[in-house]
Parts: structure tokens; sequence; C-alpha cells
DNA sequence: TGCCGCCAGTACGCAACCGTACAATTGCCA
DNA sequence: TGGCAATTGTACGGTTGCGTACTGGCGGCA
């Protein structure tokens, strides 16, 4: 269908024409994205911005008082550190590594610099803002009307989208701070999941079993999400 | 400060300089922004952009069972109809006016022909579209962590900063709308503030009467936003 | 092999909020 | 002016999720 353009498996810079993608590709830096790493912290200038190639990064936003919220995911699909591209050095929000993988990463001043409005990859990252903000907009939707159990569903989900495996590796107490909820009711939620068959997990690993049964006991949020 | 650019009470256009904006100008039309009306639908094509001189508008998002839940609020300092700048014809969003007043619109058609990456209303909207980000993401983290009285003051207060009177209407059953809650909980906060002395309200019509006290029962979400 | 730190299971009382229903009040308009 | 619709007040039981605490299982590391 679309033309072959770069074999990069990002999939918001395999969009480029090779032509661009090359131009590009000096500024461009492998790096490992390890479990727990923060790519930004909230109101500490950006530095890099990021092109997940493997693994997942949350962004959160937390409150003075330590708390953290997840706002939405970002995997292989695109790019974290938008506030970058929007001429913010800086947000109040986080950024951090929710599954472990690698990335390519770029300089802040490069990506302003070198993705100017004339380019393809500037075009795709205003498409891929609204998308970000039609994520957010339905996190905020879920984080109001959805249960414990539905959103559980959801992240899970989510992230097996974006690992492309079916098992991975988080605790409970991970996940329960992403959402936002006491690790005590993840542990409920995870548990009827499990003896349903949909899930089965042991110390700090997942494995999906049954996506179907996670989808009809997830919130239309994922649907939505995912389109 | 700033060079006086223009006399136009909406902040985002009056920053302009002045030869833009009357470049602009042909493309602006005024307009009555009326209460509950709907400014875009969703997944309907958008018309036009709104830049509100006075009132209030929400950008709203809805699940399939037809809930509403206000995502952010929009009023003189900016634009209504971002994804239209993004490059986007429609979104799963909503916008409507919560606060009747005024405002100019511009055709979306105009808005992407005439507002390009060299004008400075492009850049002004890169930036907002960056607020706006963090407002949404503050709205998503006050949803799950923050009760609904912290958040009827949190929205109680944007709006008073965004009508600038003491006083304006809306009723109880609006509001509980906005937040996603029952009327009734609404009711019972309601008389909470006013016994307090915070604000007193009758009949679809409120008035602010101490802005200190609802900020101190807020939550840091008000300031965060504002800032 | 045994210890220790991380991880998951479970329980209990409690507060917030919901769904619902019905009554009371207000203000518009016929 | 009287009636009606819109708005607000209030109540009640039920559910969800919270805060907290304690227990037990797992696995790495000395």
């Amino acid at each position: 269908m679309s033309k072959p353009s770069n074999p990069v498996k990002n999939l918001l810079l395999a969009s480029l024409p090779k032509e661009e993608y090359e131009r590009l590709q000096p500024y461009l830096e492998p790096v490992a994205l390890d479990l727990k790493q923060m790519l930004y912290e909230s109101n500490v200038p950006i530095e890099f911005v990021y092109f997940p190639l493997v693994g997942v990064v949350s962004l959160l936003s937390q409150t003075s008082a330590g708390d953290l919220i997840e706002i939405a995911t970002v995997g292989n699909e695109s790019m974290v550190g938008l506030p970058v591209f929007l001429g913010a050095k800086q947000t109040p929000g986080i950024a951090m590594v929710q599954v472990a993988g690698s990335g390519l990463r770029m300089r802040a001043e490069d990506l302003q610099a070198h993705v100017t409005p004339d380019t393809a990859l500037y075009e795709v990252l205003h498409r891929f803002t609204q998308a970000l903000f039609n994520f957010i907009a339905q996190t905020a939707l879920c984080n109001r009307l959805h249960s414990i159990e539905q959103r559980c569903c959801r992240w899970l989900l989510l992230t097996q989208d974006r690992v492309g495996a079916d098992q991975f590796p988080f605790t409970q107490e991970f996940l329960s701070q992403m959402l936002g909820v006491r690790r005590a009711s993840v542990t409920e939620v995870a548990r009827k999941l499990q003896n349903a068959g949909f899930m089965s997990y042991r110390y700090g690993k997942i494995t999906i079993l049954d996506r179907a049964g996670l989808e009809a006991t997830s919130c239309e949020c994922y649907e939505l999400i995912k389109a």
C-alpha cells in the first residue's frame, strides 16, 4: 500500500520519506530505555525527545503531595517529548519508562532546528498531537466514569498492544500507581481476572491468555483510544 | 511592556502584531455564543473555529451511553477548534457554550489557509496547545484524586476567572453534568459552600462571595491550571 | 542453605459517592 | 393571578473503593 520508506521500527519515523529520514539520521542516537527511567521530569528542561522502538513509556501528572497518575502511554507509534515540538522547554508532566526497551533519541535543539514546518515529520507530529489529545481526554473521562476493573483491563490491553508479546513484567504495586488506586484493589481485580482465565501472573510477570475476555471486561475507552 | 497591538478582547488575537490582525480580520466574523450552543459535535466536521470575547466554552468527551464529561474550558484567552489547527477535520470531542457571550469565528478553511507556519498566530497556537495539554492532564488527575467539593470549587473559580464577574448563571444540574456526578451531590456541596459564606445562589444564578475561601477548599489543580 | 527484601493475598471498618425517589420552592407565562 | 415547568432540598440503602494492617509466598544473594 504505502511506499516502503525506511526500515526503522518507530512507526512515526518509518512513515517519513527516505530522504527526510536520512537527513535526520545524524541527529538520532540509539538508547536503551530502562525500567522506571525518567525521560523527563516535572518542570525540568527537556534535553532529548525519544522515538521508542520497543517498550512503553508513560506520561504522568503528579500532585504536590507526590501522587503520580498516568495520563497516557506512548509506544513505537510515536514520540516522547511533544512539549518540545510545541515550543515548551519543560512541562509539569513526567515521562517514565513503564516497560523496558529501546529507542532513538534526538536533542531538543536538533528537533527544533531540523524539524521545520516544511518537513513531513512536522506534519506527522501535528497529527500525533491531536491523537494524544484524544487519548488524554479519554483518560480523563475514564478516570471519572469507569471502575477499577475496567480501567485495569484497558491498561493491560493497551500495554500488550505496545509490547507485542503475551507476557511482560510489572508488579501490582506499579499498576496501582499508574491507575491511582490502592495496591490491594489491583490484587482483587487481578485475582478475579485470573480466575476468569483472562490472564495469569506471578511475581512481577503477567501473561495475557484471553484478549477477548479482557476486551469484554474493559470499557469502550480501549477501542476508542486504539482507533 | 508589550507593544500595544490591537483592541480585540480575545487575548490570543490581541497578542498579534497589528498588521497580522488586520490581515486576518476579513475572515473574522462576530457571533453570539448562546447558552448550550454546540460549537462542534462529536465526529462531525468542524466548520468554524471560535475566538471567544465574552463567555466560557467547555470541551467535553462523551461515552457511547451519552454521558458527558468536561475535559477543559476555554475563554477569551484562547481559541475553540484546536483540532483544525492540528490538521484534523473532526474530533471525538464536543465544544459547548457553558456561559453565554460572544466571539469571533473563522471558517476552518480560512484558518488553514491563512494561519501558516510563518505567522505569529501559528506560533501562539502552538503554545496554547501545550497549555491546553497541561489543563487536560490536570483534569485527568483531578478526576481521579480529588473530592467533589474540591472539583466543584475549582470549577467555580475557573469559571469566575473567565466570566470576570462575581455573578453568573448556571444550574446545579448543569454543573453536575460537567463534573460527572449526581445532581444531588452538587446540591450538598453547594449548600455547604453557601453556609460557609463562600457563595450564594438561587435558581440558576450564583454569586461568588469569598474567593479566598473557595481557593482554600479547592485542590491545587486550580492554581496549576491558572499558571 | 538460610536469610531477607520484594511481592501478593486478605481482612476490617469507614468515607465518599451513587441511584433513586419524592417534596418543596421559584419564576415564567398563559 | 394561577398553573406549570424548572430548579433545589432531602432522604435512604447500597456499592465502590480507601486506609491500614498483617500474613504468607517467592527468589536472589550471602
